[in-house]
DNA sequence: GATAGTAGTCACCTTTTGGTAACCTGAAAG
DNA sequence: CTTTCAGGTTACCAAAAGGTGACTACTATC
């Protein structure tokens, strides 16, 4: 038996809130890192300190463009911290702040059930592509 | 001290494989439930089955078009149900399928952390707002 | 004959997100 | 004098996501 969670603990009403209000934490959550690249920046800083050009090797399909974004936002988040070198060739460092640290555990979470249960998409992809048959 | 996670155990290598690539599982479920509705109907559903008016009603500021399109989205990858009575009024209940109930585990952990955690974003708020302020 | 109720769809529009390619700095090496 | 390096920025574009309002069907009730 799977153990009872805080949100199932709620009343309907409360629990309403916390999940579809913009403004509560549910929504925040996935506000921060619910697109296409924070989670791997996330995931990326969470094995160690990195440079800019350190991590758009190490991403795959990343644009310079992106990477600055979303490194700008995250470091204004208070979630990465940015260290400039003023050397020639310029030379930059990213690493998670205790915030980032903090932020990265429910990724990690859940990164790690996705692995898991890697079956869930392999049937959830058989039922799509049975769908796309038969209409 | 935070328990090793199994995404953690993995080789550097590999570890950027299951969380960078598009096909892989951390991004597979990024891209299922990563969006502005998704969730929100996961976790209403997960409270019971349910009418489409009545989950109209119930999520403030979705819709009848999103609606539609998420319910008709989840039917296809089989994470819920559609049962449609031709009766006039006409009624449809959805439902979580039990490959819904289990798509439905992460997102409910994703709630409760974000809950339990809820000065992260406040924190991350005043970081924002002190780094706008000092632009 | 008008109105209400449920469960939608359709055409159209706006906003957000993401991608491309060119350009910049400044010193050093060929 | 041109190229190289790191670490970016900028202008421009394309695609995806999301929202709005009108409209549908069918029956029952006012």
């Amino acid at each position: 038996m799977v153990e009872k969670s805080e949100v199932d603990k709620l009343n309907k009403a409360d629990a309403d809130k916390v999940v579809f209000h913009e403004r509560y934490p549910s929504r925040r959550l996935l506000d921060l890192i619910a697109n296409r690249w924070t989670p791997i920046v996330l995931f990326c800083l969470a094995s160690g300190t990195h440079h800019y050009g350190q991590m758009h090797r190490r991403i795959p399909g990343i644009s310079k463009k992106m990477l600055s974004q979303v490194l700008r936002k995250l470091e204004a988040d208070g979630i990465i911290h940015r260290e400039v070198y003023r050397v020639v060739p310029p030379k930059t460092e990213y690493e998670l702040t205790e915030l980032g640290r903090k932020v990265y555990e429910p990724v990690r979470t859940l990164c790690d059930w996705a692995v898991e249960n890697a079956e869930v998409f392999e049937q959830i992809e058989r039922n799509r592509s049975a769908a796309s048959a038969s209409r």
